[in-house]
DNA sequence: GTCCTCCATACCCGGAGGGTATCGCCTCCG
DNA sequence: CGGAGGCGATACCCTCCGGGTATGGAGGAC
C-alpha cells in the first residue's frame, strides 16, 4: 500500500473540519478542484469511502471519523519530530507548558532541583491558559504542568504532584463572601467565565486572562473556580472561600511519551522530589 | 515553517538507521543522490544538523537522535490512521494482537463477553510472537493481549487483567525436574531460547514458534520460562515446575490512545468482565 | 422550472522528485 | 608516499505530480 503523506491528512482533516471542500480549500490556501482530486485519491488509495458528498455540503463516513481522529493525532506527531529536532540543536532547551500561577507554588522548587541536574537545559516558559495537553502532543512544549480532570491529559504520561482543593474568588461584596464555607449548588445562579479555550461549553462570559478574569470577579459580575494555591496570592477585592464539594484539581507533571529524553526525565524527577518535599514541609 | 512530509521522515529514518545513504537509499528503492538531497533539504528546513558526515558512514546529531525517535512514532502515527481508516470501511472488524496461548485462558470468555454488546464488531486475530506492541502503534492491529514487564508498553493505553506467576518448560529427563520449585539461580547455566524479535539480546538459540520452541525443551536441549497458564496445556515430554523468584507477569489488555472508539471500550471492558469473574470464580 | 450552490471533470503549467554521470574527499593499504 | 576504493555531494536532465483556471453536472430551494 502506498503510503499516506502528511499533506494528505492535513487536506484531509480541514475537510473534514469544515465539512465543505470550498471553504476547506480556502483554508489551505490552495483551489477547490485540486483539494477534491488529493481527497478522491487518498480515498481510492485506502479503498474506503471517506466522506458522503451531498450537493449542501458533506458529512463523514464512519472510516471517515476515525481517520480524522486518527489523523489528528499523527499530524501532531509529526509536528512534534520536527519541532523537537529543531530545538534539539545547537541551543536546545527544555520548554515548559504552564498556566500563569497554575504551580500550586512549586515552581521555584521544581526549577532549583531541575537545575543541579546534570542534564539540565535552559528552561523556556510557554504560558498558556487553555491547550497546554495539545502544546506537549504537537511538540510545541516538551513538559508541561497541568491539572487533572480540567486538562485532557491522554496520549500524555503524567506524575501526579499534588492534589489542591478548589475555592471560589468572589468580590468582597459578594452575598456569598459572608459565609464560611460553600457548596457548588450556591454557585449555580452566578456566572462562571470561560476561557475561549475551554472545551466545555457554557454561558458564562468569555475572558482572555486571569487578569481580565480576576477584575471581573473583583467588579463582582463573576465568581471565579480556582486552585486553593492561587488564593495565596491577594488580589484587591477579591476574597476566596472554600467549596467543599468541588471536585478537586490534581496537579501533574506531563510529557509526551515519546520523548522520554534524560533531559524530560530530570525534569520529571525535580518536580517530583519537589512536589514530595512540599508535602513533608507543610504537613 | 513548511512541515514535513512522511516521505522525507520515512527517508531520515532509514538513513539514521544504516547509518549510511547508499545502503538506506537502496533499502528504499532509490538512488543515493536523491537521498542526500532529501535529507539536506529536511535540515535546511528544520535549521538543524541531523547527520554528521564523515567519508565512513555517517553519525547521528544529538538533534538526529531526537528526530529519529519522534520520527518513528509519527510514521507509525500516520501508518495507523491509514490502517484503521481503511478497517473502518464496510466490513469493519476489530483486529486483536496476542500471543498464541498467550491469554491466560480468558479468551473464550472475553470473547462471549465482547460478543454480547451493541458495538461488538467480528474479531480478527493478529497472532504473533514479539511485536504486539508494535502492531498497535502503527494500526496493525486495535486491541492487544501483552505482558508486562515482557512487552513495551509505553505509548499504550492499558488495564491490567491478571498477574501470572512464571514456571520454567523442563525435559521430564532434565535433572532440574526433580525439584519441586526452583530459583533463577538454578536456571543460569541454562539455554534459554529467544524469539528473533526478542529486545534483549541473548545467548540462546533462536526459535521461530512457541512449537519449535516445546520441541527444544522436550528434547531436553533448553528450558524456557512461560506463564503459569501455559502449563495448562501439557507437552510431551515436558514438564513445569514454579520458579519463585521470577517477576510476575501481568496480562493486560492494551490499545491505543487514539483509537478510543466504542468498539475498543467495549473489548476492554469485556477483558476486564472476564477477568474479574475469572479471579473470583477460581478463588 | 429556474437559480444557486457545491462538487467533479478537463486541460494546462511549473516545479519538485527521481535518475545517471561525475567529482571531491577521506581512508586505508601496498 | 601514492594509488585505489568507498562515500557523500554536485551537475544536469527528465518525468510526473500537485496546483491553477474554466467549465460541466447534479441536487436542493423557491
Amino acid at each position: 500500500m502506498e503510503d499516506v503523506e502528511t499533506r494528505e491528512l492535513r487536506y484531509f482533516v480541514a475537510v473534514a473540519e469544515e465539512l465543505h471542500f470550498g471553504r476547506a480549500a480556502d483554508r489551505l490556501g490552495i483551489a477547490q478542484p485540486p483539494l477534491s482530486r488529493a481527497i478522491r485519491r487518498l480515498e481510492h488509495r485506502l479503498g474506503v469511502e471517506l466522506l458522503e458528498r451531498t450537493s449542501h455540503g458533506s458529512r463523514l463516513t464512519p472510516a471517515g471519523e476515525v481517520l480524522l481522529a486518527e489523523g489528528r493525532t499523527a499530524l501532531d506527531a509529526v509536528a512534534a519530530a520536527a519541532r523537537r529536532a529543531q530545538r534539539a540543536g545547537p541551543k536546545a532547551c527544555l520548554v515548559l507548558a504552564m498556566k500563569p500561577g497554575g504551580d500550586a507554588g512549586l515552581l521555584p522548587a521544581i526549577l532549583a532541583a531541575y537545575e543541579q541536574s546534570p542534564d539540565a537545559l535552559p528552561v523556556e516558559f510557554a504560558f498558556s491558559i487553555g491547550d497546554r495537553g495539545a502544546m506537549l502532543r504537537d511538540g510545541r512544549a516538551d513538559v508541561g504542568l497541568l491539572h487533572h480532570p480540567q486538562n485532557d491529559l491522554s496520549g500524555l504520561a503524567t506524575e501526579e504532584l499534588v492534589v489542591e482543593r478548589r475555592v471560589v474568588a468572589l468580590a468582597e461584596s459578594h452575598p456569598l463572601a459572608a459565609c464560611d464555607e460553600l457548596r457548588m449548588a450556591d454557585l449555580s445562579a452566578e456566572e462562571i467565565p470561560r476561557f475561549p479555550e475551554a472545551a466545555r461549553p457554557g454561558t458564562g462570559p468569555l475572558v482572555g486572562d486571569v487578569g481580565e478574569l480576576m477584575q471581573l470577579v473583583a467588579l463582582g459580575r463573576a465568581v471565579a473556580l480556582v486552585s486553593e494555591s492561587a488564593a495565596l496570592r491577594p488580589h484587591r477585592g477579591v476574597v476566596y472561600r472554600p467549596v467543599l464539594d468541588a471536585t478537586p484539581a490534581t496537579l501533574v507533571v506531563a510529557w509526551a511519551e515519546s520523548s522520554r529524553s534524560r533531559e524530560v526525565a530530570a525534569f520529571v524527577t525535580a518536580a517530583r522530589r519537589a512536589a514530595s518535599e512540599e508535602a513533608s514541609g507543610t504537613s
